[in-house]
DNA sequence: TTGAAAGCGCTAACAA
DNA sequence: TTGTTAGCGCTTTCAA
C-alpha cells in the first residue's frame, strides 16, 4: 500500500517537484504543455495528492470539527447532515463527534480537535458549564455555538429564539380559547430550557394567565423521562386543558402516557412541542410544535465560522433566528 | 494564533527536541526527573501536540472515513453514533461524509477520503453500482462496507440476514394466521431489497402461499414515498390480510395512508416493518418489526476495519448477523 | 518557465 | 539517558 507521491511523478515526467506542484494547483507560471504532461503522468501512476503533507506547509486543513451531544438524536443528526452537506461544497470535511452530554468530554474532545489542526470548530454545548470548561481554549481556534446556553460569553453563536418561541406557544393556545396551560418538563440546567420557560411566564403575565408548571426532575430531555412526568402528573387532577411541552420528545412521551391514561388528544387535551424534530410529522402523531429551523441555523454556524476563518475575525457575533409555529393536529380550539 | 511548538517547550526547558517527544509519548527512555521538567513546561505554555505532523512521520491519522448515503436518516444516524463512540474508545475519530446515494459523489468522496490518508474506511454503499465506481480505490486502503448491497464483491462487509429476517417476517405473519401476505415497497436496485423480497418469496413458497407484490417505483425509501405508493394501493381493492413493508420508512407511509383511508392497523391489516428506526417504537406508532442490530453491526464493522488496519490483512471476510422480531402492536391474530 | 532548497512539526535512527 | 540528524510529502521562496 505504498502510495505514489510528488516525486514519483516528478521523476515520470522529467520535470522537478515544484513543477508537480505548480501543475496540479492551476498556478499561472507553468507552460500549457508541461502542465498537461504532468497531469498524464498523474493519471497514469495514480497520483492522489496527500492533503495531510499539505496541510501542514499550508497551515491549513480544510477540515472543521463538529462537537455535538450526540447525532442519535433527530434535532442533531438534522444539523449534522446540513452542515456537512454545505460544508463539503465549500471545500471542507468535517470531524464528527459525540461527548455525551458530558462536560469533560467535551474539553477533551476540543482539545483533540486543536491538536488535529482543524480550521474551526462547531459545538453544541453539552450545558451552560461549557464555557467555563472550553475557555482556556476558545481564544485558540475560531469557534461557533449553536443554541443559547452559552449566551452570556462573549463568544459568537446562533440560535433560535426560545424566548420568543415560548411565547408564540402560549399565544398560540390562548388564541384557541385555553386559559389554563402547563408548561411541562420546566429544566434548571440549561439556558435554553430557562428562556423558553421565561418565555412561558411572560407570555402568561401579559394574557393574565396564571403559571403552572411541571418540573423535570432528570438531567435531561427524552421520551423515556417525558413519559414518567407525565404518568406522574396524570395520576392527580387535571386543572389545566393545555400542556406546553419543553420539547417534541418530552411532548412524545406525554403522548405515551396520554394513551395509557385514556385521555384524548387533542379530544381531551391539547399538545404543544417545541423543536419540530422529524418524528413530530410522523403519522398519528401529527404534534402541532414550534420549530427550530435547522437547516439556517446550519447555515448561519457555517457562514459565521467560514467568516472568521477567512477573514480572520476576532469578535464574535450573535444571531437569533425566529421561530415558526407548525400546525397539524396535537391541538384543538375550545369554548371558553 | 501562532501555535507552541515542540521546539518551543525544548528550548524552555533546555532540552532537545527529542527529548521532549520521548516525555510526551511516555518512552522509557527517559529520566524521570526530566519528563516531569518537560511536562511541566508543556502544561504552563498550553503545549498541544501537532497531530498533523505526528501523522506524516508515523504513517497514520488515526482518522476513519464514514461514508454514509445521509446521516439524516434514523438507521444511519444511530450506526453513526455507536461507530463515533467506539472508534473514539480506541483513539480514532471519524470523518463524516454524506454521498445522498449518489454514485459518484460517493467516487469523490471515497478519493478525497484516501487524500486525507485516513487509516480506513467504513461505507454504507450508495447502491450495487458502488462497486465498480469503488474498484480502483479499493485496494489502496482498509475499508469495510455496510450492507448487502456489494455482496457479491470481494470485499468485507456486515450485513443483517436481510434474506432471512424477510423470511421470519412471513414465518410471523403465518403464525398469526395471515395467508395472505402483500410485500410492500419491493425495489430492484438494491440487493438489500432484492434479498428481502427473495426471503419473502421463499417462505411464501414454503408455506404455500401466494406471493403479492406492490413494487416500489422510486429510487429510494422514504414515508413520503411509501405514503403515495399506499394511497395508490389502497384504492383498489384489498386481496390480503397483512402487509409486509419492505423497511420502517415505508411502513410509516403505509400507515399514514391507512390512517386517510380509515383503514385500521391492526384491526383491518396487519402491518410489518423491517429495520427497527427509533420512529417505530413511539407512541401510537408501535410499529411490529424486523429489527437490525445497529450497535452489532456498528462494533462489527469497527472491529473488522480495524484489525485489517492493524493486522495489515489483505482478505476479506463476510459478516452476517441475525435479525430479531420486535412485536409491538401493529400485527393482530386473525382466525382462518 | 523551471529547478534547488528550505521548512511546516514531528518521530526515529543512530551516536554520544 | 540525551542529542543530532534525517526525513515524512508537500508548497514556496529565490535563483537561474
Amino acid at each position: 500500500m505504498k502510495s505514489v507521491t510528488i516525486k514519483d511523478v516528478a521523476k515520470a515526467a522529467s520535470v522537478s517537484n515544484s513543477t508537480v506542484s505548480r501543475a496540479l494547483s492551476g498556478s499561472p507560471e507553468i507552460s500549457e504543455e508541461t502542465r498537461e504532461r504532468v497531469l498524464r503522468v498523474c493519471k497514469e501512476l495514480n497520483y492522489t495528492v496527500n492533503t495531510v503533507a499539505r496541510s501542514m506547509v499550508v497551515r491549513s486543513t480544510r477540515l472543521l470539527g463538529l462537537i455535538l451531544t450526540s447525532v442519535n438524536n433527530p434535532f442533531m443528526s438534522e444539523l449534522a447532515y446540513h452542515i456537512d452537506r454545505q460544508a463539503r461544497a465549500r471545500g471542507y470535511n468535517i470531524i464528527l463527534c459525540n461527548s455525551s452530554r458530558d462536560t469533560e468530554m467535551e474539553r477533551e474532545l476540543f482539545e483533540l480537535m486543536l491538536g488535529r489542526q482543524v480550521d474551526g470548530i462547531i459545538l453544541a454545548p453539552a450545558g451552560p458549564g461549557s464555557y467555563e470548561s472550553l475557555r482556556p481554549y476558545l481564544g485558540r481556534i475560531p469557534s461557533v455555538f449553536i443554541g443559547e446556553n452559552l449566551r452570556e460569553a462573549p463568544e459568537s453563536y446562533v440560535s433560535v429564539d426560545n424566548f420568543r418561541g415560548a411565547e408564540m406557544g402560549v399565544e398560540y393556545l390562548y388564541r384557541l380559547g385555553h386559559r389554563n396551560i402547563l408548561y411541562f418538563g420546566r429544566r434548571r440546567n440549561s439556558v435554553t430550557h430557562q428562556l423558553r420557560a421565561d418565555g412561558y411566564a411572560s407570555a402568561c403575565a401579559r394574557l393574565g394567565l396564571t403559571p403552572m408548571y411541571c418540573n423535570n426532575t432528570f438531567s435531561s430531555t427524552s421520551i423515556k423521562y417525558g413519559y414518567q412526568l407525565a404518568k406522574q402528573a396524570f395520576s392527580e387532577e387535571r386543572k389545566y386543558t393545555a400542556i406546553f411541552a419543553s420539547t417534541d420528545t418530552n411532548a412524545l412521551g406525554v403522548m405515551q402516557a396520554a394513551e395509557e391514561a385514556g385521555i384524548r388528544i387533542p379530544e381531551d387535551l391539547s399538545l404543544l412541542g417545541f423543536d419540530n424534530i422529524r418524528d413530530s410529522s410522523l403519522p398519528r402523531i401529527e404534534l402541532t410544535t414550534i420549530e427550530q429551523p435547522k437547516k439556517m441555523l446550519a447555515s448561519i454556524a457555517l457562514d459565521t465560522l467560514l467568516d472568521k476563518i477567512q477573514n480572520e475575525l476576532s469578535g464574535y457575533s450573535h444571531r437569533i433566528v425566529s421561530p415558526t409555529i407548525i400546525e397539524r393536529s396535537s391541538c384543538r380550539a375550545i369554548k371558553q
